[in-house]
DNA sequence: TATTACGTAACCAAAATAGTTACAGAACAG
DNA sequence: CTGTTCTGTAACTATTTTGGTTACGTAATA
């Protein structure tokens, strides 16, 4: 269970939060889509209101909305909301270089290692910014349509 | 203590391997200047070993040896050898598709989860490929020679 | 005013990881 | 050939992360 899917999480909240557009979107309704519990949801989406991504109401009727359109929301937006920390971690005996160390590989290696971990995680990302929460919607509305469910059209853009 | 660093430990556990041309370094060196175990360091080379990077003996005078030269050796190479399971997870109840929901989302998103975060990765390991271990060695060196430690040049190519 | 829904704290359980000890097996040195 | 050295791996522990759950105060609407 120590596995991480905070992100998968947040952009299906995200997604079923864009299509109920008006109407708000309990998090218990996304818990039960996502298949857990509705706190770990309200957790996640707590998050992407601290980020701007959704604002939230209580109360009856009360809920979620998107802040913007889903296609003004790039993917790595909604990622850095809710995964903060770096991709790749180093030792705490490296990062700051350990002076006390005797070989000098050991007194360099981890600000190099930083260094080139954050270049590597910047191609992740950046491929992130290329897609929007509207081309996941889009994805998935695809494979619905290729699996002939729904065949009525409710997902707008 | 929960944080990955396997492939921190990889890349500086190789690049020990490689400044140590000829003489062979063992399990035990390399943990000490990592600040490790020798078993956790082990632990690593032995996945090198597997991944045909490195290439072990046992015995006197043992140790670990590159398979190639530095400059043969991409980061995308080790990063696969120690950490072969994808970056980003999706929840168990999700990637399968899940076929009793009533959410046509819920029944999608899963898969198409799965080929964003696939296409993401993609971008980490594209940056990782343009590198090698003879890179990092260089990065370390150059810190070395900034910091003015160790005047006497003794890392090679 | 009652209901509904969030926000968050406080737990627990599960999983991943590093650290450690121990030991069998292999390979070299002499 | 024998002893030393080093790997490979199992086994166990402690720590951390994460998700799941219950509980409750607070806010906002019907």
């Amino acid at each position: 269970m120590a596995t991480n899917t905070r992100y998968a999480v947040a952009i299906h909240a995200a997604g079923m939060i864009a299509l109920t557009e008006k109407m708000r979107v309990s998090s218990e309704m996304i818990a039960r889509s996502v298949g857990t519990n509705p706190v770990v949801v309200r957790r996640v989406i707590s998050l992407l209101a601290k980020h701007g991504l959704v604002e939230v109401r209580k109360g009856q009727s009360g809920g979620a909305a998107l802040s913007r359109p889903p296609s003004q929301i790039t993917l790595d937006e909604l990622y850095r909301a809710v995964e903060p920390q770096p991709l790749m971690a180093v030792p705490k005996a490296m990062p700051a270089g350990n002076a006390a160390a005797d070989c000098p590989v050991a007194r360099f290696v981890g600000p190099v290692l930083v260094e080139f971990f954050a270049h590597a995680e910047a191609g992740f990302i950046e491929r992130l910014t290329k897609f929007t929460l509207a081309d996941v919607l889009a994805a998935v509305e695809q494979r619905m349509a290729a699996s002939g469910v729904c065949s009525k059209k409710k997902i707008g853009d």
